[in-house]
DNA sequence: GCTTTCGTGAAATATTCGTTCCAATGACCG
DNA sequence: CGGTCATTGGAACGAATATTTCACGAAAGC
């Protein structure tokens, strides 16, 4: 019998169809089957003796794969595996290139628009990469013991301290965002006791209030955690734990992006620690 | 005289030879350097007879091309045209899934860390796709051309309009942040004129402050743009023009990776704007 | 101006490739 | 236990491929 519905022509679909009926394959074809969703790369561009060789399996089975899914031949589902790596999402210096043959048609702010998306996107994948597991963690676990969370961010870091002071009370968690209003910022932490929290956000050039206020409350023995751009920033120093971020430019100015999934992150992760218990 | 020294094995090498050494090949096989560096899936895919065709050369030409650059024949080289789409960034999905196999080792801080940066990067890739391009040349022209710009966000927009009225400030863009401390918001935005401009920043559920304080500039003749989520938005038939930025969701947190990039991209776009002249 | 060298095109060749075929094996059922 | 059918391995085939060869023409050197 053969397979008359015609097989899928893109990845996603081939790859579902594959998933379904392997159990009802036969032995050799379901190995084939396993091989093939774990190493498509080498379905594309290999040939079939030498995929045959690499799965442990005979030329002919993987024809008779192919086969057994609809297509002609394996010649003809290869095409659907190189199809996925043809489709794929560019490289960001491909995309750049691409990007600039196509300024003459743009209008300038809408390249603007893609530099900071793109120094946006920069920013999310080096945050992926390199954050430190251990200090987000620990930063989680020292905010969420805290009675109350001091956020102090100024200049380009307000925006973040003032979202999570807005995100962390949507989840119930007590926080005091301290502005510089009236110039009252060391009143406003000076009410911080040893059972609270202070959480400095601070970038190059770092703002000397919030450096000041994170030393005074670590000289009264409140918990520091800063969100900052280097190990040789002076936050760095004072805090513990302390994370570290860095943001791509665009035309000089800092993408924030990273920072803001940063913030949003340890406010979810305080509540979600705090609602399992201490 | 064959080439002795060995050829890249990766294809940031292989890009700089076929660029330094163009200059000094032959017709044929400047012809096909240039081929190459313009349609490198090509190669990556075809076959000698394919790409001879494509690139209207002989196939003798492509063997002599990869041999000139040291390589034992066109297949050595093509080869180091596949590595480039093997060592690829993965798909979303794909990304997705082996962030998945994963989780059992990660905490769950990052986890959640995860899902935020997903969301921020779906949220900007529709940014890219979906923004309309002429509502944000309309923008920025309105806001350029305003004398001071009111910024209007409150709650979860409040970071936006704080981001912007610090940007805006850097680039010598005369700003008013309009916050409802004290609850003189009304006070504030009645000091604005025919000549200035209002930018409101609001998503669902809106804010009924900013929806108040949109219709009564818009009701004084004072130019209204707005940044909202949807056509349906209360914002969208008080302002004109209106830009529209839909964010992806984590965990009932939407992100703002979106609405940030545009806020500077605003802000940039309108100095520059300002710059060369009204 | 003749020779030599180099570049080029097109056909010839050798290799590799995908596919098919068939015998052998193993599983299943009466 | 015997027979049938699906599955498998391996060889054989034909097609397609990469590579080499050779003849021709143009440019460079003496």
């Amino acid at each position: 019998m053969t397979e008359t519905l015609s097989p899928p022509r893109d990845f996603a679909a081939l790859r579902t169809l594959i998933t379904g009926r392997a159990p009802s394959l036969s032995k050799r074809l379901t190995q084939i089957a396993a091989f093939a969703l774990e190493h498509p790369d080498e379905i594309a561009f290999g040939t079939v003796s030498s995929i045959a060789a690499k799965a442990e399996v005979q030329p002919s089975a993987l024809v008779r794969f192919s086969q057994a899914l609809g297509y002609q031949g394996f010649s003809d589902m290869q095409e659907i595996f190189r199809s996925r790596l043809r489709d794929r999402i560019l490289n960001y210096d491909e995309r750049l290139q691409q990007l600039r043959q196509h300024a003459r048609d743009t209008s300038e702010p809408n390249l603007i628009l893609q530099g900071f998306c793109e120094a946006s996107a920069r920013s999310l994948a080096a945050l992926q990469d390199k954050l430190d597991p251990a200090a987000l963690d620990s930063a989680v676990e020292v905010l969420a013991r805290a009675e109350t969370i001091y956020l102090v961010g100024l200049r380009r870091s307000f925006p973040i301290a003032s979202y999570l002071a807005y995100a962390l009370g949507q989840l119930g968690v007590r926080s005091i965002l301290v502005d510089a209003v009236g110039g009252l910022a060391a009143e406003q932490t000076g009410l911080a006791g040893p059972k609270d929290a202070l959480l400095a956000i601070s970038f190059a050039p770092y703002a000397a209030e919030t450096v000041a206020l994170a030393r005074a409350a670590a000289g009264r023995a409140i918990a520091v955690v800063a969100v900052t751009d280097s190990p040789f920033s002076p936050l760095a120093q004072t805090a513990s734990p302390w994370i570290e971020i860095s943001e791509a430019n665009f035309e000089g100015f800092r993408a924030m992006a990273a920072t803001l999934a940063l913030a949003m992150t340890l406010a979810v992760a305080i509540a979600e620690r705090r609602a399992r218990g201490a």
